[in-house]
DNA sequence: AGCACGCCGACT
DNA sequence: GTCGGCGTGCTC
């Protein structure tokens, strides 16, 4: 193609968002492209950059070029067919952008389907006609009646319907729906959702979930619920094809429901009236790398400025959402959130029992102790099932020499591989890098080789043997079955596996974290958290926030069946009994727990009191990575004379080498909001122009949540 | 981020 | 003699 000079004929330059990184200093803003004529804010179009072809969207902003000596390219194609992305979705693009120091292109390009990217207008075209199609033959099947409510939901109900009302075209302000596992936040969704999408006929609802696995259920009962409205998800396990052909409806306003993971939330949902994030708290809505999002954040953001309402929910919300709804009082004016509690279990099954097992009582190296051991035979006996949670996989996270004090450490991070014992490996968890087992030391040639502490694989095998005597009910022999990254890798395999708890072939489920969330197990009456101790006394402070959340939310498995949950029992083995956390789980009063949590973090001056941001750098060199940071911040303050902004010095991170590169970060603390987000944009241009060579990356994490 | 261009080691 | 390693630099 020759470049022709830009004339007359060729038209007028539009600026256009194209994907590129962050720190490119073309991103800073649009390119500008020339078309015949100006096109709408928000129109999809293919355009040349470099020696590609790349989805882009035309965009609010100057007219003209900064610089006029570029030679400005024609615009490629229009996707005439998409209508343009509405000026709430830009609105929210630009603030997430702002606010977590990326590009605008590239929220923007990230936030579109894949395979968007790939499309011309003519296969574009038919995948409308798919879409119309699919439109149309929905709805048959009568729609599930709403339940009977309990006191407590009509009261949450009623308050969010006087709420709305009241509003009258003001924002409303967010919800946080504060019921126990089993009180039937649920339902509330289901019915605040229903009062809407009676009520407007263009009305749309988003639902999210921390994770996929937890799709299919409320995904289930939304069908059920609305059969008569289109609904469709968003989260990464789908196809591409299927991505598109759900951002095409949402984008066309066809599908009333949306249900997703976080990348949902910057889905174009032209009729957005309500948004609930369910499990508020679940750390899974941070995005972890690229555009470091909070979708719950962008939540409220984005509910806020599109006059919709936001419902969040949760047994153990975040302590930034349980202070931001406390009520107003002693010359407080309380927080901006409502409050709406749910107490009380549906059908009146208790919640379980808590039992704490003091380990310095066993003996030495003691991994389940008689008492818990007796207790889940008695279940198992019965025909009960028991679930057992560590939060290791693997055979053991060390393996050791005795002789020559070798360890299994990786060779390229600061960090120890596990011992697999299925497939005889040493695997990495940081950097994958993965070995066969050494048949003997490979520093001194000891056959004798150990392993330190416990995984799932030998909770497993040790479990196989304990109760290898043991019987069910019908005289079979007891199943025990493991579910962690490891087993459930396999496409299906995690629907295959929660398929045989359900139908009751598992006895004893042993796994990770992953197992204690959202999954209702109607039989398990017993729940045992092995080994939590270590979150007590971490050094992130939000530690003992996720452990009173996973214990609370394991424990909510447990007799969810109400004939049986009146025995249901939480175990919780541990060095330290005397624990306040554990005192308030017994009670099973997270309010006790977060009030002790808040004070700690108001005295310490740490979030929800202050705002937090953290800077990563990766280098060949941890000296470089550190010295690049702490330059930064010292060329930083002088544009923060007031010292509002606090900057920690900069430290390695843990693990501080990960696949042969450094890490360091350092961390930013201020009570005051606007001279963080005043300050990160010179901070960004400080690294990007005193970026030595050998530094690799480096990027800035806004409201992080592991420090 | 892609993708080209560019300048040094082991092979059809 | 080429194929290809990834360092450096540019994209309206």
């Amino acid at each position: 193609m020759s470049s022709l000079l830009p004339d007359a004929a060729a038209g007028v330059p539009v600026p256009v968002l194209v994907a590129l990184p962050a720190h490119s200093p073309l991103s800073a803003r649009p390119l500008h492209y020339l078309h015949p004529h100006a096109l709408p804010a928000g129109t999809l179009v293919r355009v040349p950059l470099g020696a590609r072809q790349v989805l882009g969207v035309v965009w609010d902003g100057p007219e003209q070029p900064e610089s006029d000596s570029v030679q400005l390219r024609a615009i490629g194609e229009v996707l005439e067919a998409l209508p343009p992305l509405d000026a709430g979705w830009r609105q929210l693009v630009q603030f997430t952008a702002r606010y977590y120091q990326r590009s605008m292109g590239e929220v923007a390009l990230s936030a579109l389907p894949p395979q968007l990217r790939e499309v011309d207008g003519t296969q574009l075209a038919r995948r409308l006609k798919k879409l119309d199609k699919a439109a149309v033959g929905s709805a048959t099947e009568p729609a599930e009646a709403p339940l009977p409510l309990s006191a407590q939901q009509q009261a949450a109900l009623a308050t969010l319907q006087h709420q709305r009302l009241q509003a009258q075209g003001q924002p409303l302000p967010p919800a946080l729906l504060f019921g126990s596992t089993g009180s039937g936040k649920t339902e509330v969704y289901l019915q605040a959702a229903a009062a809407l999408l009676d009520e407007d006929a263009q009305a749309q609802v988003l639902v999210m979930v921390p994770e996929i696995n937890l799709t299919p259920q409320l995904e289930q009962r939304f069908a059920r619920r609305f059969p008569q409205h289109r609904m469709v998800s968003m989260h990464s396990g789908m196809t591409p094809a299927q991505r598109l052909q759900a951002w095409l409806a949402a984008h066309f306003g066809q599908a009333r429901i949306v249900l997703g993971t976080r990348m949902a939330v910057l889905a174009s949902l032209p009729g957005l009236r309500l948004i609930v994030v369910d499990e508020e708290h679940d750390p899974s809505y941070k995005q972890q790398e690229g555009a470091r999002y909070s979708a719950r954040d962008l939540a409220i953001y984005r509910a806020h400025h599109a006059g919709a309402g936001v419902l969040l929910g949760s047994a153990t919300p975040s302590l930034e959402s349980w202070h931001h709804s406390r009520p107003a009082g002693d010359g407080d004016a309380g927080g901006r959130y409502l409050r709406l509690c749910m107490p009380d279990r549906i059908g009146a099954a208790p919640l379980p029992r808590v039992r704490l097992v003091d380990m310095r009582q066993q003996p030495w190296q003691t991994v389940f102790s008689a008492a818990l051991l007796a207790a889940m035979e008695e279940r198992i006996a019965r025909g009960e099932q028991c679930m057992v949670l560590l939060n290791r996989r693997g055979y053991a996270p060390v393996l050791h020499c005795g002789d020559c004090g070798w360890k299994s450490e990786c060779p390229h991070c600061s960090a120890y591989r596990v011992f697999h014992k299925l497939d005889r490996t040493l695997r990495c968890h940081h950097c994958g890098f993965t070995e066969r087992v050494p048949f003997a030391c490979p520093s001194c040639g000891n056959q004798d080789l150990r392993t330190l502490g416990q995984g799932t694989e030998q909770l497993e095998e040790a479990l196989a043997q304990q109760l290898q005597d043991l019987q069910r009910p019908d005289g079979s022999a007891i199943r025990i079955l493991r579910m962690d990254a490891d087993t459930t890798r396999h496409a299906g395999s995690l629907e295959q596996q929660l398929g045989q708890v359900h139908a009751g072939d598992v006895d004893v489920l042993v796994g990770t974290q992953m197992i204690a969330k959202g999954h209702d197990f109607r039989r398990i009456t017993l729940v045992a958290a092995l080994n939590p101790d270590s979150a007590l006394f971490s050094s992130d402070f939000r530690a003992p926030e996720r452990l009173f959340s996973l214990l609370l939310q394991a424990g909510g498995r447990a007799g969810r069946d109400a004939a049986i949950g009146s025995r249901s029992e939480l175990w919780i083995q541990t060095q330290f009994p005397e624990h306040a956390l554990f005192a308030a789980l017994q009670a099973h009063d997270y309010p006790a727990f977060a009030a002790q949590q808040l004070e700690e973090r108001a005295a310490a001056g740490m979030p929800p009191f202050s705002h937090q941001a953290l800077v990563r750098a990766e280098s060949r060199d941890q000296q470089q990575a550190q010295d690049f940071l702490n330059l930064a911040l010292h060329s930083l303050q002088q544009y923060d004379p007031q010292g509002l902004v606090f900057g920690y010095p900069a430290i390695p991170m843990t693990p501080q080498r990960v696949a042969n590169r450094e890490r360091a970060q350092m961390l930013l603390e201020t009570d005051q909001r606007q001279a963080l987000l005043r300050l990160l944009p010179i901070l960004s241009q400080l690294l990007q122009q005193h970026r030595p060579r050998g530094i690799l990356r480096w990027a800035i994490d806004v409201d992080p949540l592991a420090i």
